[in-house]
Order: structure tokens, then C-alpha cells, then sequence
DNA sequence: CCAAAAGTGTTAACAGTACACCCATGC
DNA sequence: GCATGGGTGTACTGTTAACACTTTTGG
């Protein structure tokens, strides 16, 4: 086995390295995700994660954190700031030959957007299209790489957390929302029903405990029922 | 803003990447955790996470899966096989300049172990010694690379999902083992202390469910009190 | 009045908590 | 016997789950 390393140089290979971007919205009682279709090789014309390569060099900088890197491809193909999104690392994705052109290791990152914040979907210079998809109707498409593999695990990841960890929650509702919609979010995201009643039990623990606000006297505008009052999330409150 | 990748080419700058690992096992009441004293710069002499670099090449198999690399280094340095202990990744860390000589990016794996398993400690070719540390004493010692900042993040995650998944606990425990030492394991990885006859309660659900078993009649060696009966984790079990 | 959605109350089952107590063994 | 650790029982409490019910709006 050879020595690899010496003081100020290397002499083994590295791969490149890039981070892809799972992107999620609540939105017709339906969560969706930001697909862009491919303008290059490879799976040219097919849908896949957002994403690019991190930028790094040797010195004397060494280029862009990762974590910027997520927050760059954030803004370029959705003119999201990392403050209008839960921005979370999911993990590396490292097999050989996910990539069919060289060796590519990729680190997967998860945002969660409400709807109202989501301004514009802008197509980033490796991507011709892009657009919003229902995650149901995900198993029909061919994504290239091993997205579909980065999405599945992002999903379970994010449906395991959500009942613990108000701040994504908070991420997929507008600022002011109704018990219903925070309800119907949670529904989307785990695939479960929640009892309406106990819901609201859980719901009012958490007016008691500041870390939701009643939105002043304002109701949601008009349907067949009785209107429902508005809250927010407190910001200022730590979660537990 | 340029071109960045062509069809079989890139004329992007490429990061080193690395695993590192967080080897842990539980030991006289405490929670140990390998290091290897770096026998290379940077930080020469000083203790870090073992592991090294991802072997990849370009064409036409790439090298190994990142998670291979985990394995390799694993065995490499203690001898142990990937069906010997709890591994897991943990997450990537790329903080430009966590590395000083040039940009490395790290994948951070733990592994989990029974301290019976441990059967030798190697060091290996980029490192002059390898010792257990108790967790709790690494406050006062001088890491190299950002190594306390994953070392943190390995052992919040750790003890926050120790209690939903026997198999983290069921690594760090003998083949056959007592129910007082099961919640010793429970209580050095939380912080947290456990009521005898609530762990108890509960380890009896696990037995009746069928994720413990009896441990045919024998009983733990000699000390002052009541020999204690045996179990074992029924590995065929699925947990939830 | 009716439909639809918001919101409340009631009950039983279960799991977690805090104890007190008994059992088996070495010395 | 007594100290030491293993092991059990009980009463209290809070949370979850299931379900029935009332309230407020538009048509």
C-alpha cells in the first residue's frame, strides 16, 4: 500500500463533488417538488434534482463552504433566501458510478417552502425547464441519477421529524394560517390522518406555551363554512 | 458566468474527500471513543477521528462507494467488520478551511460496538497510535481539523435516537447481557438516569413482543448481589 | 332549513413516573 | 444477619385515541 499523503501536496485522484436540492411545498393538498429538466449530458431531457458543482480550489480561500454552495443553488434556480426556508443536510450520496461520467460524490440538502413564499422557478445555466411535481407521481417519471433514491430518503426523513420539530412545519404554512391547513400539512407530510379534535388539543398546548400567536381578531376569507381564526408561529420561542 | 461541464470532461477544481469515523463503545460506566495520535502533519502529534480518503478514479469503475471507504477504514483500524457493530453516516462536513494544506471535504460515519468485539486496535498507515478516550474528557484536549464539531453532532444524534432503535443498543452490549446493563448502556449514551423498574417494565414488553429473548438459565459471574438472568436481542425480529 | 367547516367535550386505554417493597446471593 | 444488587407491585399522572356533539357561516 503506498503512502498517500505528503505535507503540502497529494497524489490521489478526487471526484467532484456537487449538492443536489431537494425542494418541497405544500400547495393543493399536495406536496410537491422542484424537478428541473436536464439541458446536457447526461439524461439529457430527463427530469432531475436541482443542483451544481461545489466551488472549491486549493488556495488560499478553498472556494465556498458546502453548506454555501446548497444556499447558492437555492437562490439561483428558485430566488429563495435561506431565511424564507427550513434548509436542512440530508446526507452524502457516494456510490461509484451514479454519475455515468466521471466520479461525482453529492451531498443532499432538503428545503421546505410555503407556497406564498415561492416567487419565481428560475431555470439554472445547466437546466432548460423546471417545475413543480406532485411526489405521488414520482414513481412513473425516470429521474436521472440516483435522485429518485435521494428523494425517497429525504421524504422518510422529513415525514419521521416533522411531528417533533415545529420549525419545519412552521416553513410549509403562510405566516398566518388556520388550525385546518396546519393540520392538512402535517397529514401531507406523514401520509397519516390526525383526529381533528386532538389535533386541536396539541394545537392549544402550544398557545399556552407561547410558541404560537393568535393573529389578531382576522379571519380566512370566505367559503362554505364558518371562518376559521389565524395564528402564527412565534419565532422568538424556543421549540422543545 | 462560464460553461462549467462538457459531455466527458469538466474543468471544474476538485475537493479531496474523506470519511471519518466516530468509533464508540461503552466501557467501565463510560462511553469511549477511538482516536489516533497523527503521526503526519497537519496536527502531527495530535489526536483525531481516524479514517482517510475515498479511493476513486474517473474511469471505468470509479473506485469505491463511499460508504465502502467507511468499511475499509473501519476495518483497517480496529479489525472490526461492518456485521460487528451499528454503522451509520452521520453527514458530510465541508466548511471551507477545515483542512489547512487544501480543500478536503469529509463524510462523517459512527460506529457502534460492543466492547467484547473490540478485538485489536491497528493503526493505521497515517496514524502512529490508537487509544480509547472516555467522551467525557475530550473538553480538555486539543482535536485536530474540525473533529469536536462532528464528535457533537455524532453523539447528540446518537442519544437522541438510541431510544427508538434497539439496534443502536443492541451494539453496545454483549451477545448475552443483563437488563441492569442494558439501561447502564441507555443511561452513559442519554445523560439521562432510568428508573430500575420502569427500564424493566418496558424491557418486559420487548420480551412479550418478541425483540428479547431468554437467555437459556445461566446467570452473570459472581459479585455481591443476586446473579442477574441473561438475554439476547432476537436479530430476526423486526423492530418499530 | 341545510350543508359545510370550525370548534368543544367526554370517556377509556395506555404509557410514563415515583415510589415502596420483596428476593437471592456472598460474606 | 446484613449489605448488595436483582426484581416486582401499586397508585398517580398525563397523553393519546375514538367519537359525539355544538357553533357559525353561506346559500
Amino acid at each position: 500500500m503506498a503512502r498517500r499523503v505528503k505535507q503540502h501536496s497529494y497524489d490521489h485522484a478526487r471526484p467532484s463533488v456537487t449538492v443536489d436540492m431537494v425542494v418541497l411545498t405544500v400547495v393543493d393538498l399536495d406536496l410537491k417538488i422542484l424537478l428541473i429538466r436536464r439541458g446536457e449530458a447526461p439524461f439529457l431531457g430527463q427530469w432531475a434534482l436541482p443542483g451544481g458543482f461545489v466551488r472549491v480550489n486549493d488556495a488560499p480561500d478553498q472556494g465556498e463552504d458546502v453548506d454555501a454552495a446548497a444556499i447558492r443553488e437555492l437562490r439561483e434556480e428558485t430566488g429563495l433566501r435561506p431565511e424564507d426556508v427550513y434548509l436542512h443536510q440530508l446526507r452524502a450520496f457516494g456510490r461509484a458510478g451514479r454519475d455515468p461520467r466521471y466520479r461525482v460524490i453529492s451531498v443532499a440538502y432538503y428545503a421546505l417552502v410555503a407556497a406564498d413564499r415561492v416567487r419565481r422557478v428560475v431555470a439554472g445555466d445547466d437546466a432548460a425547464e423546471a417545475e413543480w411535481f406532485s411526489t405521488s407521481s414520482l414513481e412513473t417519471m425516470a429521474l436521472g441519477f440516483d435522485h429518485p433514491e435521494i428523494i425517497d430518503a429525504a421524504l422518510e426523513h422529513i415525514a419521521d421529524r416533522i411531528d417533533g420539530d415545529f420549525g419545519m412545519a412552521a416553513s410549509l404554512v403562510p405566516a398566518a394560517f388556520t388550525k385546518a391547513e396546519l393540520r392538512r400539512v402535517y397529514e401531507i407530510v406523514t401520509g397519516q390522518s390526525y383526529d381533528k379534535s386532538n389535533f386541536n388539543k396539541r394545537f392549544n398546548r402550544m398557545l399556552e406555551d407561547g410558541l404560537l400567536l393568535e393573529s389578531p381578531g382576522r379571519r380566512a376569507f370566505a367559503g362554505p363554512g364558518r371562518p376559521a381564526s389565524l395564528y402564527a408561529f412565534n419565532l422568538s420561542a424556543d421549540e422543545d
